[in-house]
DNA sequence: ATTTTTCTGTTCGCATGGCGAACAAATCCG
DNA sequence: CGGATTTGTTCGCCATGCGAACAGAAAAAT
């Protein structure tokens, strides 16, 4: 921004107090919302009750809730993502060829945003749509997404990410992390058994545009008592990698 | 709002930019969100300019898109709908048991919002994602959540929706989807037949909570080619009321 | 290739919007 | 019931955000 005069401050404190809504933390006072944000009470109070006037949050004369108004500030992103439209179908396929779920997701930061999913029967038990968010370092998805950067760059989102372990058997410190991205490089796509969240395991691979930049990953993700992970690469690799092939002409 | 000062201008300007994107209009220049705000083109460009700097757009010399951390943003409302978590098992089920599509969604001002879905066979064009939005006056759930409404508040949603017909079957005189709505009313469920997209036609029931409030809507969608309308109460109706009953018992 | 039109970047003066402190009242909690 | 916490409200202040105006760049038309 070559001017400091072009930053809005008012709006970037209203979006602000909108991240503060989550799943953990959906319903909120002007105190909360004061103390998640970090600003004046007054100011989170402002910002409160002109989303509340603008349809986008409930109130309750206490705590405010946000509607499904802002739903809408989400989806231009989703619309505008034509990645989305085009592996549907792709995925849809693929998911009633396997039996299972398959999902695709690009990276943002230190998450991966699902764009696309393809469900069978749950195998998880958040429910994961487009626009769910993972983090990177430990997801099947993320894994081939940070291994398509360079070196350093990966390393520096593992090194901002939360490595909090999310089961027992996450993998936790950097440079294991990077060992595994480094496998995923030169495997060309990664397992991960039960990091995420237990019962859980998956495989993906990267997506390809007619380029050969990773625009993209695609995943499958079966519980633990159908597969072990040793097996997935033999069940699932080949259709993941036909999927692959396939968009490769596709996507730009 | 008790006084003008609580509102903030600046934020409500932000979010209107944010919304300016959608499908059709997918990228935009400052002078495209000028045109479609209504705001002068300095403030459009700040507004855009301090979506990049935050992260919230991607900006090429010229043109803004949003990115998908603008998800964040609505995030935190579907997070907070415990009704999508709830209904999630049971729409899995069903689907599984009818061997359709089913979706659940809500109300919101003329349009329905999707909030949560289990997909077979796709048979729409349109990707229906938790959060996508269809016209409630020519969709089944939305006439059974219209239909839930006091007749005088029905009729202003009516008389604001935008009647434009999507297909040569919609239903566009305010008092025909009138009739439409009583019918439903009475019969409790609705059926449409191609009125929203060449080829779909679909039937919807109203779920209630424990105090026999309407709280959403729940549906089925299949292929023309598949099922005549006229077929569509004796194939589905009874599969969609036993989740309705089963519902009715766990919605609060 | 040139001209015209449209769009963007930038500056700047101005008005007021948004800020936060302070106080009173309401609510919650022990 | 008293103390602690939170919310509503007012208000003075000043920095923020606005929009006009101008120059330059880019796109479109000739």
């Amino acid at each position: 921004m070559a001017n400091k005069s072009d930053f809005i401050g008012s709006l970037a404190k209203g979006l602000k107090v909108i991240e503060a809504f989550n799943a953990e933390h959906a319903r909120l006072s002007i105190a909360d919302v004061a103390e998640a944000t970090g600003f004046d009470r007054a100011t989170s109070r402002r910002c409160l009750l002109t989303l509340h006037e603008l349809g986008y949050a409930a109130y309750d004369g206490k705590f405010f809730t946000l509607t499904p108004r802002v739903l809408r500030l989400g989806m231009g992103a989703l619309a505008s993502l034509p990645l989305a439209q085009v592996v549907q179908p792709w995925l849809d396929q693929l998911s009633d060829r396997i039996g299972q779920s398959t999902s695709v997701s690009i990276l943002d930061g230190t998450e991966i945003v699902y764009l696309a999913r393809a469900a069978q029967r749950r195998v998880m038990s958040i429910g994961l749509m487009p626009g769910s968010r993972l983090p990177a370092h430990c997801t099947s998805m993320g894994r081939v997404l940070l291994a398509a950067l360079p070196e350093e760059e990966a390393r520096a989102l593992i090194d901002t990410s939360d490595l909090t372990p999310r089961t027992v058997q996450s993998v936790t410190e950097p440079e294991r992390i990077m060992e595994r991205l480094a496998a995923a490089r030169t495997d060309g796509y990664a397992v991960i058994d039960q990091e995420v969240e237990v019962g859980l395991r998956s495989i993906a691979v990267p997506l390809y545009n007619a380029h050969g930049h990773v625009v993209a990953a695609l995943n499958t993700g079966v519980a633990a008592v159908q597969s072990e992970a040793s097996d997935l690469a033999a069940l699932y690799l080949e259709p993941l990698k036909r999927v692959q092939d396939g968009l490769r002409r596709v996507l730009r």
